[in-house]
DNA sequence: CGGCATCTTAACGCCGCCTTAACAAGCCCG
DNA sequence: CGGGCTTGTTAAGGCGGCGTTAAGATGCCG
């Protein structure tokens, strides 16, 4: 379930306006790229491969009609468009430049959040969308978006305790994590003292996923300081 | 390969409005087909799966927003809402709930018509998922559009929380769902803590689509926090 | 107003998971 | 060489989650 954040394009000259959306967007779980130009923006936009593109009409040195209908030679990202132009020709146009949005300044934060959910929706939606994120370590396989767990094809059955001490590893595979990290993430802050809890999952741990439980090759001891998870 | 012309399905019951439409509509090559209550605009959507939606929120029977849920829940057809109510909170509870866009009244007709390319354009470019959404799973065949259930060839009935408690997991087929995602998509968020209310359902709906109840195969449970749909 | 379908609430036995305890084995240190 | 610490392993108890049943409340239809 946890893909990055999405990446957000902004290009828009007027400071003001990129202060404002920069506090808009980023308590809500947003990355944002920012352009003050149109040949940055494109320049961006080529380079970044931002989720949606939020671009004004007016910049200083090309019309942001023209910018739509040169980000629509190679990509399809949805485009919203932030403009002063209140003009209903103004909006076919840039519409049927192949924007796929058009908000009038000045514009409510909560409606522009709720359209870029709908623009991000519809990007979803289209083909070419992967599996799914898979950790893949030797025989072992964990697929973090379906919560199932692979040894040699077989399906694991974990509890969910057993389960959430696996992710916490193997979302760190390669790292050492500490017996603090791992019971503070895996039982919560209460538990930091609590280094038993971790010594029977382990071991349950290691029963499930390790051919040679005795002789663990995934889940390696450090000793005094934690576990880690072998990385390939 | 000249393919018909677009049909775009209105759910409208102030005539003067539907008489502006008609004409805006008219002469740019779109067939229409009218609504005047929310009943009427659900059946015809599903009866004859048009291109596009633009519905009225302030209907007399049943409230847009509803609708809106209701269209989603077996469909993607683009829906364009208007609305009078041009209050920030409306568009974004309205986008969120699957609406593609919003356009708040008097709007002009260039700008309707215009954004109604652009859902078709979006819709064109999904893949080929032409006819009813219907999902099977071995011997259980679930008709969205339909909203008809059948086992065997059988057809079941399910009571409206079931059906809902159904779909929800049927649509994410294969994911875990938790406990708290299917109160909160079945009941709403008011009842995220009623596990209880789970517990009977599922066991209700294993006895209507399980062969043998007692040992589910298709609505697994993943103890301590949640229950899946098997996938293929 | 009565009857039916559905939702809600309550109650209970069972199984599985978490927790706790106890002990063996390995390692560092004096 | 021996004591104390950390780690691995096994076993047992209690609690909560889950499935199941049934009765009461609610709402809709004629």
């Amino acid at each position: 379930m946890d893909r990055p954040a999405p990446l957000v394009l902004l290009i828009e000259d007027e400071p003001q306006m990129r202060r404002f959306l920069r506090a808009a967007l980023g308590g809500h779980d947003y990355r944002l790229v920012e352009a003050a130009t149109a040949k940055e923006g494109l320049a961006q936009a080529a380079g970044r491969n931002p989720d949606v593109i939020l671009l004004d009409l007016g910049l200083p040195d090309t019309d942001g009609l023209e910018v739509t209908r040169q980000l629509r030679e190679w990509t399809r990202t949805p485009i919203i468009v932030l403009s002063a132009r209140g003009r209903e020709q103004d909006k076919v146009a840039a519409l049927d430049l192949g924007a796929d949005d058009y908000l009038t300044k000045p514009f409510g934060v909560e409606e522009l959040l709720a359209r870029i959910r709908v623009a991000l929706r519809h990007a979803s939606l289209q083909p070419g969308d992967a599996p799914d994120p898979v950790f893949e370590m030797g025989e072992l396989k964990v697929d973090l978006a379906q919560r199932q767990v692979f040894r040699a094809g077989q399906q694991l059955h974990l509890t969910p305790t057993e389960y959430r001490l696996l992710v916490a590893l193997v979302r760190h595979a390669g790292k050492l994590l500490t017996h603090r990290q791992l019971l503070q993430e895996v039982w919560g802050s209460n538990f930091i003292t609590q280094t038993h809890y971790l010594r029977i999952y382990i071991m349950q741990l290691r029963q499930k996923i390790e051919p040679d439980p005795t002789r663990p090759r995934l889940l390696l001891t450090e000793p005094g300081v934690g576990y880690r998870f072998k990385a390939d």
